[in-house]
DNA sequence: CTAGGGTTAG
């Protein structure tokens, strides 16, 4: 797009024509200092108050996502309309800032600008929470805006996405609806499908008048999404029109039942490919641990000209965290540094948490610090990481400054915390933050926070402590808090003290492998050898249907998965014995191993 | 306003 020219005689009204015609293209412009220079000269000509031609700025601006900017717009507009809040909520809700979209929509009311039917849409997209959207819709009813089929649609959308309840306050809603568009039902049917209600969807999507391509496409996600890929692949055949969304919803369907071969013979097949098709192959195959095909198809993505947006990257950066592909995540954090304004916070963030989880802690920390704008994610995954690599008083530090900069920490941040203070010994100053936690900051503790106390106490050696909290918290004990209490008798030899009440607690959890072979490492302690063997013949029974745990490393361009007894390397002689000479030589220098069975 | 991928949680 080329920038406006200065103008040199500001008659008003004939620069304002001239300023409305460019105007409307302006969000066409992508690049940010582009766009400062139109606005430097917005501001020569002295109309940056001017309704329309704010609106169309803070558009722009929100899209390359320079809120500062926008927000400063929207400020200086004399009279703000509903309008021009609606796109000042709705460029908050593009960048992912829900709390300053809300706030946005609280100005309004207390300027007095009445809401019309268009607020509504954008500010729903940005909630999720079952109260805030049941808020809204007594709004919607205050301000008379109940007969509008948009409105309508967007809270039943909106309510859809809070879990059960949610779909049925949307259930109600739609049949109290006087009049109902193929929206309406596109909306109820994918929130059913979402909800699992499979069969309702189902009904409402046989009864419905018309169906264009997009209901079908939501209840083949709702197939998809309850893992019946032969269900959906079979109404995936039978559709009149097949779009990309409907292939790639397939293509994802066979990758989560574990079917790479099938998903990628109908990405081979795909008339169009796009970025959200090679996203779900991708991850995939990074998912799988795939390496090489992985990196094959990223490199052939980018040939064919088509570069990965936010969401190709968010998704393949967590494949990668997921499965330790430290290279293929090296390799997409090169292309985000291609282009400069895709460093996004979600997509720092999701570099971040990938660099922590492949154990890579100081590239971590150094996107940590270079960032510019950092939210609550941002703070709780680097003091997660932190707290993964046994640095406890930093996590620490780093919580205090998260606090100091006003970022409100939430449950997630919590529980990394608790777990940085678990790993590093750091009982009272944990115990300290699960107090302030409620009390300080409004957060209620949940089952998993139990877990992390329960964990903390017991690795610090207050085994009583801990039985005592897994009693009396609020919920049942779960096998998280039963692993907890299991390792810490395990590691302080304190089987004789805790026994009885642990194996009632065990009696919960029998078809946790890993619980059950810490209970056999325990009653061996004891020399309860029946136990022992009973313990061992259900972990063996166990065995054929869960698959046991992998460790994996990358070598060069090679990616190497091993398990418990593994043979299938070709070299697993060789291994084996080397992993005995290693062994001898731990002993000779002094390492004792602490099983003690 | 409706459909597909997606950051933090042993």
């Amino acid at each position: 797009m080329q920038v406006l020219a200065p103008i040199r005689s500001p008659r008003w009204i004939s620069t304002r024509r001239i300023f409305e015609q460019k105007i409307s293209d302006l969000h066409k412009c992508t690049d940010p200092s582009q766009l400062k220079q139109v606005l430097a000269v917005i501001y020569k000509s002295n109309l940056h108050a001017d309704i329309f031609i704010a609106t169309k700025l803070i558009s722009a601006f929100s899209l390359c996502r320079q809120m500062r900017s926008a927000v400063t717009i929207h400020n200086q507009i004399r009279q703000p309309d509903a309008q021009a809040y609606n796109v000042l909520i709705r460029a908050h809700v593009r960048n992912s800032q829900p709390s300053q979209a809300f706030a946005a929509f609280s100005q309004m009311q207390s300027y007095g600008v009445r809401p019309n039917v268009f607020t509504y849409p954008f500010l729903l997209k940005a909630f999720s929470g079952l109260e805030i959207v049941a808020a809204t819709h007594a709004h919607v009813e205050k301000f008379g805006f109940v007969e509008d089929i948009l409105v309508l649609n967007s809270l039943i959308e909106a309510y859809s996405k809070c879990g059960l309840m949610g779909v049925c306050a949307a259930k109600k809603l739609f049949s109290l609806m006087v009049q109902r568009d193929h929206v309406s039902y596109n909306c109820m049917i994918s929130g059913l499908a979402k909800a699992g209600q499979l069969t309702e969807a189902r009904e409402l999507f046989d009864e419905m008048p018309e169906r264009d391509t997009v209901s079908w496409n939501a209840i083949l996600d709702g197939y998809v999404k309850s893992g019946e890929v032969t269900v959906a692949f079979q109404l995936f055949q039978s559709m009149p029109l097949r779009d990309s969304v409907s292939w790639s919803t397939m293509v994802l369907g066979y990758r989560k039942a574990g079917n790479m071969e099938m998903a990628r013979n109908l990405f081979d097949e795909m008339p169009v490919k796009n970025m959200v098709a090679w996203t779900i192959i991708i991850s995939g195959y990074a998912e799988k641990g795939l390496l090489k095909e992985a990196m094959r198809l990223y490199n052939e993505m980018e040939e064919a000209g088509l570069k990965p947006d936010e969401g190709t990257i968010i998704s393949i950066l967590g494949a990668c965290a997921d499965s330790g592909m430290v290279g293929l995540g090296r390799r997409v954090h090169d292309s985000v540094k291609r282009n400069r304004f895709s460093f996004s916070i979600r997509v720092s963030n999701a570099l971040v948490n990938m660099y922590v989880k492949c154990g890579c802690l100081d590239e971590a920390l150094s996107i940590f610090h270079g960032m510019k704008e950092r939210n609550s994610v941002s703070w709780s995954t680097i003091i997660h990481g932190l707290g993964l690599h046994g640095y406890g008083e930093k996590a620490v530090q780093l919580f205090s400054r998260m606090t100091r900069e006003g970022f409100a920490p939430n449950k997630v941040t919590f529980l990394g915390i608790l777990s940085a203070c678990s790993h590093a010994g750091l009982v009272d100053e944990g115990i300290r933050y699960f107090y302030r936690m409620q009390r300080d900051y409004g957060v209620i503790p949940e089952i998993e926070h139990y877990g992390c106390m329960v964990d903390l106490l017991g690795r610090g050696g207050r085994l009583m402590e801990a039985f005592g909290l897994a009693h009396n918290m609020p919920f049942e004990p779960n096998d998280k808090i039963c692993g907890a209490l299991l390792a810490a008798c395990r590691k302080h030899y304190a089987v004789t003290r805790a026994e009885d009440e642990l194996k009632q607690l065990v009696q919960l959890d029998l078809k946790n492998t890993g619980n059950l072979s810490m209970l056999s490492d325990i009653y061996a302690a004891t020399g309860d050898w029946t136990s022992v063997a009973g313990a061992r013949l259900c972990m063996k029974n166990m065995s054929s249907e869960k698959p046991s745990g992998a460790s994996s490393i990358e070598l060069g361009d090679e990616y190497y998965e091993f398990t418990m007894m593994d043979r299938s390397h070709p070299k697993s002689d060789m291994i084996y014995q080397m992993i005995d000479q290693l062994g001898e030589h731990l002993r000779k220098i002094g390492y004792v191993h602490t099983a003690s069975c």
